[in-house]
DNA sequence: TATTATGCCAAACGAACGTTTGATACAATG
DNA sequence: CATTGTATCAAACGTTCGTTTGGCATAATA
């Protein structure tokens, strides 16, 4: 809370103003985060003016950028704090549903329903350890290589014998 | 330090005999936990009695049992505390250097240099990712599917044309 | 046996934490 | 213009945190 007033040049009992409790805030701060990629990256899986390699690229090269300049809040939390909280676990396992959701939606365009939701499943959970590897290493590239591998994939998988 | 007290049966103060501060026991449990891996797991790629297939597979089948029972102090500090404490940083770093290390020797049995090492980086970051996931969703299904993963990918590579 | 070391307790310490209170300045509203 | 609401401050509150101190048994050593 002090770390918070001191960016926000207030003073830190100022915070009660906004928020009641420390949760409130930290509620609060997962909901921005939530909003802002259920608005600006989920919702790329469902613009259906794109072909689906357009979409899986787009979302997960914004991703990318999003995480790499802001931080990853919900891996964060979802490590460490939702053990302690447990208030917000369930906050945390519905944006990675979501997330989840929204790429398998991409995947069935090009597969079964089955290997979709499998694959959706890896592609976060490989995205996600990349991130974090990336974050260890102080070094991009195991997210670039993540990257670069899920697009090999998609484009592996469009080009199978597959008709939708 | 008190719920470390507890749990050991001690008073919180009596725990300054063993240890000088908390962060040289936060120190010795990392300590630990790399000693650990390095002697059960890490080892068992550099075990010339073993294939290469086995080798993998029993490296990361004792990795989904040890994080399972004993729970993911490296990555959790790997993603938090490490940047809060520094000191930390470092010693987490090591140990997945190491652990790609390992993964990307055996590799190196079934393929060339250059490919070994981004799959020994891509194997770890992909499994870190689905112990994460995990936990989350509370389904070990993530973990399960990244073993699945690996071995057939292992196994692939092992019947393709390459010649050691 | 006398001495030293070990393991732990009981109690307290100062700092940090999340939070509350009452006051103040200013803006908006009736 | 009087009143109400908003944003903030200064100060304190009670807890919790990591840590220190001094003492007391028991075990090991000389």
């Amino acid at each position: 809370m002090a770390d918070i007033a001191d960016a926000c040049g207030i003073l830190k009992g100022s915070l009660y103003h906004y928020y009641s409790s420390k949760e409130a805030l930290m509620s609060a701060v997962i909901d921005y985060a939530h909003t802002y990629f259920k608005e600006k990256i989920f919702s790329l899986a469902y613009n259906e003016e794109l072909s689906p390699q357009e979409r899986i690229e787009r979302m997960f090269q914004k991703s990318e950028k999003t995480l790499l300049s802001d931080g990853n809040i919900m891996g964060n939390i979802g490590v460490e704090t939702a053990r302690i909280v447990p208030e917000f676990a369930n906050l945390i396992k519905d944006f990675y549903m979501e997330w989840i959701n929204a790429v398998a939606y991409i995947f069935r365009k090009i597969t079964n329903e089955k290997d979709a939701q499998d694959l959706a499943e890896q592609t976060v959970a490989e995205f996600e350890g990349a991130v974090m590897m990336s974050r260890i290493f102080k070094d991009t590239r195991f997210m670039n290589n993540a990257y670069l591998r899920l697009k090999s994939r998609f484009a592996a998988i469009t080009l199978s014998d597959f008709k939708h």
